[in-house]
RNA sequence: GGCUCGUUGGUGAAAUGGUUAACACAUUGCCCUCUCAAGGCAACAUUCAUGGGUUCAAAUCCCAUACGAGUCACCA
């Protein structure tokens, strides 16, 4: 029995050759310096934050280099395959507008260089394997569930390094002959590649973040394919893709970079040029004094669930994630703030190395200064998309009231210093709630602060809105009448009141405290004219009623 | 245990042998002010995990130690 033969005897259906795949995808047409990258997720979880920020670090790249941006549906790990997750992945990536430029979604191939899907790719994976067997460089491996587990064993208890290698390996000492006598018996095998390294001998590594590294040659003979549905492992199928689908650039997890070696000889083997890769450091989290790798059980913030429920402009949540990812990123984006992100130049480089702590407080921050700087109109329409999706309660409120709500966004917005207040669509309703007629008769919970007095506080009241208020004065004007008028009844401007705070009632603040807690029931508001202005005459005798009955 | 990587403030970090260790977030204080938000101004690492060494000079180079992380599946 020849190599030939024995492969033959495995791979009895499978005709075309690897040389067969090499002219159906040939090189790619693209500019040179153009990077051809991939998103490969698989389907076994929800997408999380470190996927995400793979993927933005991915389109980043291919857009920036006028190169290809294209995902593979990483599914060879068929029993953990979560329903849903693939769904899932579209709609993250069509929601932060960083779709691929070839992909495989039901049933639509969009690409040349598909299947996108490695369960499709079996054939393609089977003819690479085949010619592995055929020169000589992977074989039928028979070890047990049990052997396996011995072998490991020993190996623990006797401090060697663990794994099937040397004479670890036994099935590579069967003859040609012995392995079909056993297929052809039934017995069950995974496709092990053989290797040539020596473990003794290092090679130098070049990581485009974290530079060189030296490894020691692989000498595992790390199985390439399954027993059970045929399927390749990560390894190899990484190996045929990316060689196929001609992938100049490797984003993958900091967790891969020990899997370097054996990569490196897998590649060799085959005489294929190896891609670039980029190892990005892990997302942690500090869980009191502990910092350890972010988890999708223990924090909500780790799925892609979060920010879309919370309402984080999507370009604050995709900033977010590249400042952890580049250093320089938000240098970059404060000098060109009405640039697309995927001009930021990114550089592996500036990745840093170590793993970095994920700040919601950042997120924060960032995603305050983007809604700061939106139009009311266009708040007005996030926000109503956010509430469709995620709160039909506030969603129907708002769409009612489409102008005061609007009006009451618009608050000191399109200024020069706009206020900050909303970190996201979630958190409006919580501070404008007292807008709405509706909400604000459920609570009737007044926080008056230093004048509580009802009595006083009518005083002041009815005189104010009965005959000073006028809806068309000017801020100033409307100020000015309220100043005068507080002073009648013994309140201060702040100077005085600073100077001589025992010989009055109280200041100009707690007098319009009063006002703005009447209206509103909360003693912290945005600016009361704009507030006044939006609510209006009649709402506002009408809250001065509700007042009288109620407190 | 083997292999690999890392360790600068509460957080992200800059600096790549040369005066007071950038910047941003957070925090605190003051100012401004009708409250809030915003804004302005300050404060916040006598020190770069520890110990040695090289050097006129070290966070930066070398060595050792400690600690941390990743990986060692017919999972990706």
């Amino acid at each position: 029995m020849t190599n030939k033969e024995l492969a033959n005897l495995i791979f009895p259906n499978i005709t075309k050759t690897i040389e067969d795949y090499e002219k159906m995808y040939p090189e790619r047409n693209i500019d040179v310096g153009a990077k051809v990258v991939r998103f490969a997720p698989s389907p076994t979880g929800f997408m999380h934050i470190g996927n995400f920020m793979s993927a933005v670090i991915n389109y980043c790249l291919a857009k920036s280099s006028k190169g290809v941006f294209f995902l593979r549906n990483e599914d060879t790990d068929q029993a953990r395959t979560v329903e849903g997750a693939v769904d899932f992945i579209y709609h993250i990536l069509d929601f932060y507008n960083i779709m691929p430029d070839e992909y495989e979604y039901k049933g639509k191939i969009v690409g040349n260089y598909g299947p996108y899907i490695q369960s499709e790719r079996i054939e393609i994976y089977h003819a690479f394997v085949k010619h592995l067997i055929e020169i000589g460089r992977a074989y039928p491996c028979f070890l047990t569930k049990e052997e396996l587990e011995e072998i490991r064993e020993y190996q623990t208890k006797s401090k060697k390094r663990i794994g099937i290698y040397g004479k670890y390996a036994k099935s590579r000492n069967l003859t040609l002959d012995e392995a079909a006598e056993r297929i052809k018996k039934g017995e069950k095998f995974v496709i092990r590649f053989k290797s040539e390294g020596d473990f003794n001998k290092k090679f130098v590594f070049e990581d485009l973040t974290q530079g060189k590294i030296e490894f020691p040659e692989n000498d595992l003979d790390i199985p390439i394919m399954k027993s059970g549905d045929l399927l390749p492992t990560y390894h190899f199928a990484h190996l045929v893709d990316d060689h196929l689908m001609h992938t100049t650039h490797v984003v993958r997890g900091n967790e891969w970079l020990s899997s370097v070696p054996l990569h490196y000889e897998l590649f060799k083997t085959f005489g294929f040029k190896m891609p670039k890769y980029i190892h990005t450091s892990l997302i942690l989290k500090k869980d009191g004094d502990v910092i350890r790798k972010i988890s999708k059980r223990k924090d909500p913030e780790a799925l892609m669930f979060y920010y879309e429920e919370k309402g984080y402009p999507t370009i604050a949540v995709i900033d977010a994630v590249l400042t952890i990812a580049n250093s320089n990123y938000e240098e970059w984006r404060t000098n060109n703030p009405d640039k697309p992100f995927y001009e930021f130049p990114f550089s592996p480089k500036k990745m840093s190395v170590s793993g970095a702590l994920f700040d919601l407080d950042k997120l924060d921050n960032i995603s305050k200064n983007y809604i700061s700087k939106m139009s009311a109109p266009d708040l007005y329409q996030e926000y109503l998309n956010w509430a469709l999706k995620n709160d039909k309660h506030i969603y129907e409120i708002i769409s009612k009231e489409k102008s005061n709500t609007i009006k009451f966004l618009n608050i000191e917005r399109e200024v020069k210093k706009p206020r900050k207040d909303y970190e996201n669509y979630s958190s409006i309703f919580n501070k404008s709630w007292y807008m709405y007629d509706e909400e604000f008769n459920k609570k009737l919970d007044y926080h008056f602060g230093k004048i509580n007095d009802k009595k006083e506080i009518l005083n002041i009241m009815n005189n104010y809105l009965d005959s000073i208020y006028d809806f068309n004065d000017s801020q100033d004007e409307w100020f000015n009448k309220i100043k005068e008028y507080a002073k009648k009844l013994n309140y201060a401007d702040m100077k005085e009141y600073k100077e001589n705070p025992d010989s009055y009632k109280g200041n100009i603040a707690d007098f319009t405290t009063v006002i703005r807690v009447v209206l509103t029931t909360l003693d912290m508001t945005p600016n009361l004219y704009d507030i006044m202005q939006i609510l209006g005459s009649d709402r506002m005798l009408k809250r001065l009623e509700i007042f009288k009955n109620s407190y």
